[in-house]
Order: C-alpha cells, then structure tokens, then sequence
DNA sequence: CTCGCATTAATACAATTGTATTATTCATTA
DNA sequence: TAATGAATAATACAATTGTATTAATGCGAG
C-alpha cells in the first residue's frame, strides 16, 4: 500500500479530532485508527500535529462547498421568498445530513473549533463562509424592502443563523432537556421548513 | 493567609478554564494565577483538577441564578408579550452582560462545555435550565394559543433560544466576517428587542 | 509558651506526548 | 536484476503534566 497512507491518516485524524478536540486528541491515537505502527508517520507526510489540524479543517470547508448547488441559469427566477428557503434548506443540510460518518465527523469538528478556535479559522470563514452571508443578507433586504440599515439586515441575519445553528452548538443541552426527541437530521425538512415559515413572518412584522 | 487560597484557586481557574479550555489548560498555570507556588495545592484543596473543573461549573450555573429576578408578586400580571420580552431581555442579560471579567469567563466556560461535555453537564441542565425552558415553552403556547402541538412548541423555542445563544456560540464566525461589528453587550437592549420583534412576528404568522 | 494541626512549600515521579533519529522494507526504474 | 528513493517501522528523548510524598511554616487552643 503506497499512496494510501496520507488519506488514512487524514480520515483517522478527522475521526479522533471529531471525538476529542485537537488537543486531547494524540497522534498515537491517530495512528493507531489509522492502522500504522508508528507516530512519527504525521511528522513525515504532514509536518506535525497542528499541520494535520490545519489539513483536516481544510478538507472540511472544501467537502462542506460541494453541497451547495450551483445555479441553474435555466431555471425561472425564484422569488425572494424561495431563495430564502433554499437558503436555509441548503445550509441545513451542509451541517445535518450527514449520510456518512464522515460528514457527522466534520461537523463536530467545527462546533468544537468555534469553541477553540485556532488561527487559521478567520481566513477560512472569510473564504467559505463570507459568500454565503453576502447572498443572505441580499435575500433579506429584497423581503423586507429598502428602508433598513445595513445594522438592522445583520440582525435579522444573525436570527436566521442562531436558529440554523443551534441544533449543532446546543446538542448537548437539547439532548439533557428531551432526552426522547430525534436527532434533527431526521426531521431536516420540516424543521427547515419551520424554520423559513418563522423567518417569513419576523421579517414580514419589520417590513413595516 | 488561611481561607483566601482556595477562593484564589477557584477564580484563577475560571480565567484559565475560559482561556485555554479544561484540557489544555495546566495545574501549574492555575496555581501560578493564584499566587501560589505550589501545583500541589488543587490536590489538596479540591482533589485534582477535574474535581475543581466540577465545582468550577457549579458555581457558573450559581452565578448565573443570581441574574434572574424573583417574579414581584404585588406587580399586575405580565401579558405573554411582555413575558417573552422579559424572557429574552434576561436570558441575554446572563450571558453577554459581563459586567465583570468573571462573568465574560463564565460565559466562555459554558461555550466550551457545551463543545466538550464533561459528565457533569447532563444533570447540571436539568437542574438549572430546565426551569427556564418549561417557562419559555408555556410562554410560548399561550401566544400561538392551544392549537399548536408539543414538538411544534419545542421547535419554536428553539428559534428563540437560537437567536439568544448565537452571539455566545458562534463569535468567532461573527467578529471574522465583521471586524469593525461592536460587541453585543454594547447594544444589548436594542438586540433583545430586536429578537422579541422578530420572534413575536415568527410566532403570529404561526397563530392561524 | 508550646503543642497540635491545618496549610503551604519543595521535591520527586511515573505517565504521556510530540517529534527526532535511525534502520528497514518495498516498489519503481534503468 | 540491481539500485535508488520513498515509505514505514523501531527506538529514543526531552518536555510537560497531574499528583504523591515529605518537609517546613504558622496560627490558635490549652
């Protein structure tokens, strides 16, 4: 097996990164998930511990990209309404559809870097994540009309996000207080359809 | 000096805990935080260090009781709009008034824990957050009246309790996509109201 | 004053951790 | 096939960490 080391290391990082945080997390750990013998095998393909972390949250702002649909220039122009749906149904998605492991992995990995957050995350958010708060707030100022100030339009931003968010950064409070409820990615679409019903009518009270 | 050390302790380790986390955050940083010279003196004060984490969470969750005040009985019966402004105005009160260097690190703690979770946290929730959820969930259900069923309830109080944690959980994403934003507990009146606003309009689209 | 005990300090220690060093194996190519 | 270089393994090491052990200190009761 030649070339298929690296990837292992990189997946087994991403698990035990996922489970521990980056610090508890040893490289022997990894190593031994990844089924080498050896710990100095992240010194050699990845310069050390905090490379490998910079690596794996690399892959996760690049693997959580390729959920976002590209536009469809064929498609009838959607009204502010369902880009404001599709929004938050696609975001939703990046952060709980989790069909494999992996992406359950990514997540958790980002709740815990928010938490710890290392130097790399503000270039990182810049580059994935700016974007997509640019689109929301265009979106917001076309429903709620041009009267507000930008001030207003990042509120109202940061009330759609708080809730598309939550289930992540508050699964341990959500899970002491409902200890029956089922995880949200089970329930995806309605609650992100409940989620937009919400939405549309806070934002529809400001229009005025 | 006799009662001050373990008083000093238990403040050093709350700065620490809320700057590096539990894991990466040493016995020895604490003891020299605190004065004292000795790494020995968490044994001996509080039986090692995931003991004094334990106690330094219980006395987050008792600091933060003090912040809700006692219901006034002579004062006329609250309508369920201004008991949701209450709700919001206070929960947001504890956890971004900071008006001491403590509370911001107790804040901080909470973040992290909910990243990481010690064994604690699960029973800590029920005894104390609890509480305020079963108050915010009844709030809830007289403004959208009795039709509304318990997980559409839920749900809702997850949009509000999302909006009011956001500013806490996510403020790297925040501050590296707005360098120049001010800090919520600058406009902390303007955001509740804006919230309230907001959830008030979420919750009457909902009512029909 | 002095004895007893709680507190603090000094030192030590085993375990863990990231990484460096060196040796070995293996695949590719000439 | 032989050689060359990459990949893996084995071993080692210094630094850090939580905590145990033992000694010193100081305060209050008698």
């Amino acid at each position: 097996m030649k070339g298929n080391t690296k990837e292992n290391i990189l997946r087994a990082a991403i698990r035990i990164f996922a489970q521990k945080g980056y610090k508890a997390a040893t490289v022997r750990e990894i190593m031994a998930e990844a089924g080498a013998k050896n710990p100095s095998a992240v010194t050699y393909h990845f310069q050390g511990k905090e490379n490998l972390y910079q690596r794996v949250l690399e892959f996760m702002f690049e693997d959580a990209d390729k959920f976002v649909p590209k536009a469809d220039p064929a498609a009838p122009a959607p009204t502010p309404e369902e880009k404001l749906r599709g929004f938050i149904l696609i975001y939703m998605k990046v952060l709980y559809v989790l069909d494999t492991e992996l992406d359950a992995d990514l997540a958790a990995i980002f709740a815990k870097e928010l938490a710890h957050p290392s130097p790399f995350l503000p270039e990182m958010v810049k580059t994935y994540l700016a974007p997509g708060s640019r689109d929301l707030q265009a979106i917001i100022r076309e429903l709620v009309g041009p009267g507000a100030s930008d001030a207003e339009i990042r509120q109202w931003e940061d009330s759609i996000m708080g809730q598309i968010y939550y289930p992540l950064f508050a699964a341990p409070l959500v899970t002491a207080l409902r200890p029956d409820e089922p995880p949200v990615h089970q329930t995806l679409e309605e609650r992100a359809e409940q989620i937009f019903q919400f939405t549309r009518g806070g934002l529809n009270a400001m229009k005025n």
